[in-house]
DNA sequence: TGTAATTTAATTGTGCACAATTTATTAATT
DNA sequence: AATTAATAAATTGTGCACAATTAAATTACA
């Protein structure tokens, strides 16, 4: 038998082209990076963004609350947190009933600022071009996973 | 008609459950953040992984191969590699026949950390628990995309 | 051959991302 | 009531990630 096309490299596990998590890890930074531009137009980052997706929802959430929906910690969300209510975006505040809780509020202008983001997700559809079956198993998989990750 | 649930939000793109590159970037921080226990063994982080991951299968490449292959620029790559550098798992000289080149090479050092690397991929085998076809699948659509986005 | 255009890394500046620690506040337990 | 434990956010420190610019080397071409 000819095996010289056989792979019996005991490293296969370690070549980047075997890897799940690194075009995870790769699409993830190359969408982000593709609504740049679009966000660039609202002065805001990504991460600002769907900090605010979240206050558009909800209008009141504390710190943890933020963090458990969006998977960041205080660490990274505070200083984004400032810088959202530097641009006038957001208002924090210390709950009166408990002073540990900080209350994120959306702001005038924020909520305002709604009105020109609806038009990101529909700019973004241009730019990530699989079918619809293709998007539909894509989040089915991540949904299922974050959930995995989350039990 | 009772139309109570039905759903005339004009807002519906903007809500973070509808979002496919939320649970994208989610997951993807999700899973390189598990790995850190594994590469905190090696003494190395996830960037320096993949890193390390093409100069195991190639020996030598320059900054601007590398960065296509991992998709990352010089202004991330340069500290990565001199960190890598530092820790002797790689050597860094300019190409004599072109000396615009710098060429990146793995050390003894480096090829010797694979060994202890081998284990990561079957560690983290245990990390994401998707069933095979859901992995393939997820695998399938996320080089589809990164395909896409390289044409 | 000398100048302009191109190419490659490095540098600079901003903003995450996260682990570990600290501080302030509240709740639980003597 | 005083002490301890638990909780929430902020702080600190390290390391990406990327756009924009710069510097050095090479190539194109006038």
């Amino acid at each position: 038998m000819d095996n010289r096309y056989v792979e019996t490299d005991r490293y296969n596990a370690l070549k980047l082209d075997n890897q799940l998590c690194f075009p995870l890890y790769a699409c993830s930074k190359e969408i982000v990076r593709r609504y740049k531009p679009f966000l660039d137009e609202l002065g805001i980052t990504y991460t600002q963004y769907i900090t605010l997706m979240v206050l558009w929802e909800e209008k009141n959430v504390n710190v943890k609350e933020l963090g458990s929906r969006l998977f960041l910690d205080s660490g990274t969300l505070t200083p984004v947190l400032k810088r959202l209510e530097q641009k006038g975006l957001i208002s924090r505040q210390r709950d009166s009933r408990d002073e540990r809780n900080l209350i994120v509020s959306i702001t005038d202008e924020g909520e305002a600022l709604k009105e020109r983001a609806v038009e990101v997700p529909y700019k973004m559809a241009g730019c990530v071009k699989l079918d619809r079956d293709d998007a539909g198993e894509l989040y089915r998989i991540l949904k299922l996973l974050l959930q995995k990750f989350g039990e």
